[in-house]
Formats: structure tokens, C-alpha cells, sequence
DNA sequence: GGCTCCATGTACCATTTGGTACATGCGCTT
DNA sequence: AAGCGCATGTACCAAATGGTACATGGAGCC
């Protein structure tokens, strides 16, 4: 097995299980493997978190990319902006907030993800609302605003599951947000 | 040491350093206990983990009552109301997030945890934003949506520590969803 | 004083942990 | 065919883990 293949098959377990009490072994059961291999691969169990925690990043900025590639209007690329913001995270699920967690508590494997969460997405998101039009001098409050709610909207779909009430809201925040907004 | 304190103690403990890697003997050392006392006085590490997390909710619960006991005009109960739902977690820092993460995985000392997140706190935002005078189709989506920014924004504050620009957003939240909304 | 009960300390246990040493295979080049 | 290097398996280690057994203290009650 290919040193990629397991990382993407780690990266589902922990997904799946969460990080908390994963050992090395059991992880290498699960993805049919030894505990063996994913030490000679990865040097450590840090080394193996630190590479997860690449790995979702990466797939974030790349979703990031193809958002901002498309040539729709302004208003259609800031639904679907939004849309992949929730997307985004929730592929991995809670492992998105545990991480997160951990990068708030400077865990070592999160070094690189604590600036990667906010930096990545705020700047394209304030040159989104500056096209959409709002005034230079608050569109970062915007910007932040809509990260903001984006994020404790998965938070809650996480947490409930009821996509419907998600729903709703979320289309409630893309009329406070959209057209000529204010 | 009686039990309330080492409880308090190891919820201080847990807010500090996480709950991943804590191990009875090193939460009994940072606390100033031995591991013995703290299964004698929780059963197991899974009891203490669960009177944790029953903590922690009973606190934002008492939070709650206070602001709904106020008899503040409805603006300023409300402004209070997204003040309190940020330091209500705020007080635990990483450990809301942490602990949420782990109840979107129905881990077992959270059972109580996952439905609590919600309904505590949505019945009397819907109700808040009635007494605001938003149209009753609308209320419920309007708390939703202002639940999830403010924890969004939580998010946000303990990931980056930048209070100004998370304030900024906060006001801006204030001023969409305040005087005779829409 | 003697008794009991709760609190605490010491010592121990089997299991699991991350990590290592070493042997073995399998595919490549020469 | 010989040799080499990467991949993998087996066996092992010291350390740490959650939990238990048992002894000991010390305060209150008879």
C-alpha cells in the first residue's frame, strides 16, 4: 500500500472515529494495515496527525480555488461560496472542529492550521463583498461575519442533523447578505 | 478535598489543557490529588468525564436564566443575550469546542450534552426575537441564524485572539438582526 | 475506650501505548 | 545470478494507562 493511500485512508478513519483515542494500532487495524507501516511512513504518531492535518487543509484550499475560478456573477459566486465554506468542513464532519480545538489549544500536529483556518478564506471573502458591492470599510466585518455563521450553521448541522432548519437559516443569511445588501 | 472541589478543579484543568490526551494521573497531578481519588470519587474516568461535561452545561444553563430574568427593554436584552451565548462557552474556551466535537461523535460521557447545545438555548432566542417583533414564520430561522454567528464568532475570537475584529463583527450582527429587523 | 465509616495512601495488575531491532521478502539494476 | 534498497512482518521493550485490593488514618458516635 502506497504511502498516499494510507494517508487518505487515515484521514477517513479519523473523520469516521474522531482523533481523541486513536492509537496507532488501532488506526492500522482499521485501515488494514500494521502500526508498523505507519511509523516507517509517517516517523511518528505526530508525524501521521501533522500530515492528516495537511491533508485537510489542502482539500479546503483546493474547494477555495475552484470557487473563485468560476466566472458566474457575483451574486451566484457568493451562494456557492457559501455553500462550499459548509462543504468544505463538513466532508471530514467533526473532525473539523476536534482539529480545530486543537489548534486553539496549540497543539503541535496544528501548527500550520490555526492561520490557515481564518487567512485562507477571510481575504477572497472580503474581495467577494467588495464586488457584490458593499462599502470598502465594511466589508471585512461582512466578510467575517458570514465565516462566522457559516461555520456555527455546520456547527449545528453537526450537532442535530436537521438539515431543514439549517437550511432555512442559511437562506436567511444569503438575504441579509445578497444584492445590493443593506 | 471534597468532591465539588474536584470537580471544579478538574473542569479549570480540562479548560486548560483539553481533554484529548488527560490521563486520570496527570489531571490528578495538575490538580493536586492522586489518581486513586478521583476513581473513588467518579468511578471511573468515564464518570468524571461525564460530571465534566454536566458541569459545564448546568453553567450555561444558569448563564441563560439570568439574562432571561432581567427585565431589560428587548433591544438590550437582546444585545446582553449574544454577549452571554460568547462567554457563556467563552469561560471553557477550547473545551466547548472539544466537547461538541466529541458529542457530534455520540461519545458516551456526552449523551446529554448533544441536545442541551440546542435547545437550551434556541426556545428562548426564538422567543426573543418574537418580543422583537419579527413576523413568527421568520423567528425561529432568525435565531438559528444568530445562534450559529455568535458561535461562529466564538470560533473565530479563540482561534485568532483578534477581539477587535470579532467585536466589529459582533456589532454588525447587532445591527442586522436589531430595531424593527427588516 | 472501642467501634464504625468515610477518606486516603501504597502497591499492584493486566493491557495498551509509541517506538525499535532485526529479519525477510520482492523488484530492480548490472 | 548477484547484489541492493525499499517495503513489510515478527518480536520485543519500557512506560503509562485504567482499575482494584488492601491497609491505614481519623472523626464521630455508643
Amino acid at each position: 500500500m502506497s504511502r498516499d493511500s494510507l494517508l487518505a485512508d487515515a484521514v477517513e478513519h479519523f473523520a469516521k472515529n474522531g482523533i481523541g483515542d486513536a492509537s496507532l494500532r488501532s488506526i492500522a487495524t482499521s485501515i488494514g494495515t500494521s502500526h508498523r507501516m505507519l511509523i516507517y511512513h509517517f516517523g511518528s504518531r505526530e508525524g501521521l496527525l501533522a500530515e492528516v492535518v495537511r491533508t485537510v487543509e489542502q482539500q479546503q484550499r483546493d474547494l477555495l480555488a475552484e470557487v473563485l475560478a468560476t466566472d458566474l456573477p457575483v451574486a451566484e459566486q457568493n451562494e456557492l461560496f457559501w455553500r462550499r465554506v459548509t462543504e468544505a468542513a463538513l466532508i471530514y464532519g467533526p473532525l473539523f472542529f476536534e482539529l480545530s480545538a486543537h489548534a486553539m489549544q496549540d497543539m503541535p500536529h496544528t501548527e500550520s492550521l490555526k492561520a490557515d483556518l481564518i487567512n485562507v478564506w477571510l481575504p477572497p471573502l472580503i474581495e467577494l463583498c467588495l464586488r457584490a458591492g458593499l462599502p470598502a470599510d465594511e466589508a471585512p466585518a461582512y466578510a467575517r461575519l458570514g465565516l462566522a455563521a457559516s461555520r456555527g450553521l455546520l456547527f449545528d448541522l453537526l450537532l442535530t442533523g436537521d438539515q431543514a432548519g439549517v437550511d432555512e437559516a442559511s437562506a436567511l443569511l444569503n438575504r441579509l447578505f445578497s444584492p445590493p445588501v443593506e
